[in-house]
RNA sequence: GCCCCCAUAGCCCAAUCGGCAGAGGCAGACGACUUAAAAUCGUCCCAGUCAGGGUUCGAAUCCCUGUGGGGGCACCA
């Protein structure tokens, strides 16, 4: 849009600037990080690595303007920061996108990353484009490679058969997002079955008590939000294994349970339809339980996850025909079958405790199954239940007459509180948890069961039938037996795609690629490669350490490098990864760790979570349209829309961009360039002979902004900021003037200040200042103590809290002698009044506060 | 159903330890400059902190209850 040229001296255009800097920078490459006689501390600040699904967008610009304050503020404060930069290469919509279009997803995926790194450029974030790297450069995916030959070695890599959903149209796996609420596949409308695949898994489950347990370490550097997520995520539950006998059969059958308590209220036992138990206990039964069971195990693989996931759906189940033999009373309970126990979770079979569990119970009623109370969750209980009213007289807990029945079998309602054990032998009496102690010592003591813990937790599925993927170094001979691809022989690198048909069809593409697949080995015989790739957050589980040395084609990474430098100081990137990235590259990163690779075994000290940017109250997305950040660029410039960013508000908030104004910030940016063009003064001015008003504000905010920052108040130092500004503007037009050395010295703050929100215009006005590029590498100023003193402190006169007075003291008054000045007060004299005074509260120099009754 | 977070001017947001409710911005009003407009500069306006209770000399801040909003997990035995 053409403007009429201004003829009252420049104007603010941040094009311009860009060009202009941008092309500079280059130049210098100000941010390289690799000098070996550099002497600094060093600082790891790393930004989670874009996907290249397009260009960048208003969610990048957050992340990334809020990361790179960070970078600029450490290396500021004078350590030497390690801020890389690299492409999560591989991925699902890159293979879609290619097979939409008939290309290669090398073709669109390595477009895509040049264009976001243009943007990345123009967006001013202070990189070491030295450390750039693709995931799915072979010089990449050969440590993917690798990494997998290091956990299949330590036995943290194996294959099983397990569920997945099948469609049977498009014969291929879908994932659960692809399965509508009715359970139809979102392709073909077809009904999604569940099939039975053999796939690679990752072992992380042999790690949940460290994950766990090492989140206490992030204690305070981690959002809370994200430690209660992984903590339940992972779900530990503590209870008991339990051993049951089984008539007519050897082996017993081991439930696990977390109310071991509630043993003597077992009527029944459960397992899992799909299980291995569940075919082998049906196969022993007798004949007429075998056919219902059949059909009831096709109804339930025809039964969505989605749909089986809800609580309320009516339980269904189908009788055994066997009998187990509780441990504890000898009592012979049936075994049914149902689709509410599920097979990966425990043994994949459950005790149920009709009378203390929701589940049990639904089930129980419904089949006319026996409950019975074990637990009376009307006694009380020391110290447990203080819902019972308590006598005024005796100061004893009371049994109201009236208390209601609690009956699970007629209220369906279970009784899941503390109580007192009854019906239960020798555990009658006891509070919940200490008949759990006890009953966990009979079954040890008895040999029919021990103290267990389980995890929600399940390993880690890596396997996926898709071609743009890291391929998984397994070689499979004739005989089936699996091989290993030596290490030497790595990287095994992707097939072209000419004759390759990409359409997902249930196995990978990779399997037709029959030069690809087929391999000779040195004795003659032949062997097929597996054809699937891995899962690409195994990618993103490491690449942090890849930034070392992303050009080094010995090893994954240097350990010398990655002691300098790891763990990762600061990490930030959006919550949407706050579970599965995070928790797979801290379980790399303990595999590592247990190798011997690394020294530690967190990768990320601190993380800080961006919000979102919301356009109409909605996350944006192309289908919805939004806001476009090429658009915005053009409209306010890079650094307003990064400025914007930062003043928003909390950096973990989200932004709605209707609420914020870029105009606002390009206003802003343009008040403070016109300083650094008003300043008459040379750099060489002597700073004390300045306006003794104006130093004190410019270094009160010398010593208030680090701290700010540190505290991720972004927002709170750009406020700060812009009061600066406005204090040296009044300075410059009705105060002492531009030559005043303390204007200088405030409008050079305002662009040391100004270099972490907004390098551009600091760049600007750091070389008007008469100052050689570039500002980002100038030091931080300390602020001068003897101009943070203050001369007075206003002193608050409360009355019953109440402000009744102000009075100006000294800053070093002492407390009785503000007292005595406080109750000299007209205006608290007056308050008073007639009323006692009782209590006198001196906080010196700031507040009295005067009780009176 | 379980767990977590949030609520301050018309809007976005500040308020180290519990101590003056307001730093900053947006929007709005007025003024200066201008032939006029834009730009610029300046001045002003605006809530008693979601509701109720408690602790305290003193509560936006701590505790309890409720309401409203957001998020995570969920047939995990």
């Amino acid at each position: 849009m053409p403007h009429d040229v201004p003829d009252d001296g420049p104007r603010y255009d941040p094009a311009q600037l860009q060009e202009k800097w941008q092309l500079r920078w280059d130049e210098m490459r100000p941010f390289r990080t690799n000098d070996p006689k550099d002497t600094r501390p060093r600082k790891y600040i790393l930004d989670m690595f874009p996907y290249p699904s397009g260009d960048l967008h208003m969610g990048h610009a957050e992340a990334f303007a809020l990361g790179d304050v960070v970078a600029r503020y450490w290396r500021q404060q004078g350590f030497n920061v390690l801020h890389p930069i690299g492409w999560d290469s591989f991925g699902l919509p890159a293979e879609n996108a290619a097979i939409k279009r008939g290309v290669d997803p090398r073709e669109w995926t390595y477009a895509n990353i040049e264009q976001q790194k243009t943007s990345m450029k123009r967006y001013g974030v202070s990189f070491d484009w030295d450390r750039e790297l693709h995931t799915s450069d072979p010089e990449y995916y050969k440590w993917n490679q690798w990494l997998f030959l290091k956990l299949y070695e330590k036995g943290l890599a194996y294959r099983k058969e397990s569920w997945v959903n099948w469609d049977p149209v498009d014969q291929t796996v879908l994932a659960n997002e692809q399965v509508l609420p009715d359970g139809t596949s979102d392709r073909s409308g077809a009904v999604v079955v569940k099939k039975k695949l053999t796939q690679w898994y990752f072992k992380i489950t042999d790690y949940a008590d460290r994950l766990l347990d090492d989140l206490n370490q992030l204690e305070g550097t981690w959002p809370t939000k994200v430690l209660a997520m992984q903590r339940n995520w992972i779900g530990r539950s503590i209870g008991a294994d339990v051993d049951f006998e089984i008539e007519g059969r050897d082996e017993k059958v081991t439930v696990f349970t977390t109310r071991p308590d509630t043993l003597y209220g077992v009527t029944f036992m459960v397992v899992a339809p799909d299980s291995d138990l569940a075919a082998e206990l049906i196969a022993g039964a007798p004949e007429k339980y075998r056919q219902p069971f059949e059909d009831y195990l096709v109804q339930v693989q025809k039964t969505s996850e989605i749909e089986r996931q809800d609580a309320s759906r009516p339980k269904t189940g189908v009788p055994l025909g066997r009998y187990a033999i509780n441990p504890i009373n000898g009592e012979v309970i049936p075994i049914w079958s149902a689709d509410y126990v599920l097979s990966d979770y425990g043994h994949g079979a459950v005790m149920a405790v009709p009378a203390h569990d929701q589940r049990d119970l639904d089930f129980a009623r419904k089949f006319k199954l026996p409950i019975r109370v074990v637990v009376d969750t009307n006694a009380p209980v020391t110290g447990a239940i203080p819902v019972l009213p308590i006598n005024p007289d005796t100061g004893e807990a009371e049994l109201p007459d009236d208390l209601p029945a609690l009956d699970p079998a007629s209220t369906g309602v279970p009784l899941t509180g503390e109580g007192r054990l009854i019906n239960s032998g020798s555990l009658d009496g006891l509070s919940k948890t200490n008949a759990i102690k006890k009953i966990i010592e009979q079954l040890e003591a008895s040999g029919n069961g021990r103290a267990a813990k389980n995890y929600r937790l399940r390993d880690w599925l890596i396997s996926r039938q898709r071609f743009w993927g890291t391929p998984i170094p397994i070689l499979y001979a004739e005989d089936g037996s699996l091989i290993p691809v030596p290490e030497e022989q790595l990287p095994i690198t992707l097939p072209p795609t000419e004759g390759l048909d990409l359409q997902p069809r249930g196995q990978s593409p990779l399997g037709a690629a029959e030069e690809w697949v087929n391999v000779t080995l040195p004795d003659g015989s032949t062997a097929r490669r597996d054809p699937d790739t891995m899962d690409t957050f195994v990618d993103s589980s490491w690449y942090f350490l890849r930034f070392m040395n992303p050009n080094d084609a010995t090893q994954a990474f240097d350990p010398r490098e990655v002691d300098k430098w790891a763990p990762v100081d600061q990490y930030v990137g959006g919550v949407e990864h706050a579970i599965l990235h995070l928790l797979y590259a801290r379980f790399i990163t303990k595999v590592l760790f247990d190798l011997g690779y690394v020294t530690f075994t967190e990768p990320f000290s601190a993380l800080l979570n961006q919000g979102m940017v919301l356009s109409g109250g909605s996350k944006m997305s192309k289908s919805k349209g939004g806001v476009n950040l090429g658009d915005e660029i053009d409209e306010h410039g890079v650094d307003a829309i990064r400025l914007t960013m930062a003043f928003a508000g909390p950096p973990e908030d989200d932004i709605n961009w209707e609420d914020v104004s870029p105009a606002g910030s390009s206003k802003f940016l343009a008040r403070a360039g016109r300083l650094a063009q008003d300043v008459t003064s040379a750099p060489e001015v002597e700073w004390k002979s300045g306006d003794a008003d104006l130093r004190r504000v410019t270094h009160r905010f010398l010593a208030e902004a680090p701290g700010l920052v540190e505290a991720f108040k972004f927002n709170v130092v750009v406020a700060r900021l812009m009061e600066l500004v406005n204090a040296t503007r009044k300075a410059i037009d009705s105060g002492p003037g531009p030559a005043d050395a303390a204007v200088r010295e405030a409008t050079e703050t305002v662009a040391l200040a100004l270099s972490l929100f907004a390098p551009y215009t600091a760049e600007e006005m750091w070389e008007t200042l008469g100052y050689p590029a570039t500002v980002a590498l100038y030091g931080w100023r300390k602020a001068d103590p003897t101009l943070l003193v203050e001369t007075s402190v206003t002193a608050i006169v409360q009355v019953n809290g109440k402000v009744r007075d102000r009075i100006e003291v000294s800053p070093t008054i002492d407390p009785a002698e503000l007292e005595k000045l406080a109750r000299a007060s007209a205006a608290v004299i007056r308050s008073i009044g007639e009323s006692e005074v009782v209590n006198v509260i001196v906080r010196a120099p700031r507040l009295v506060n005067i009780a009176v009754k």
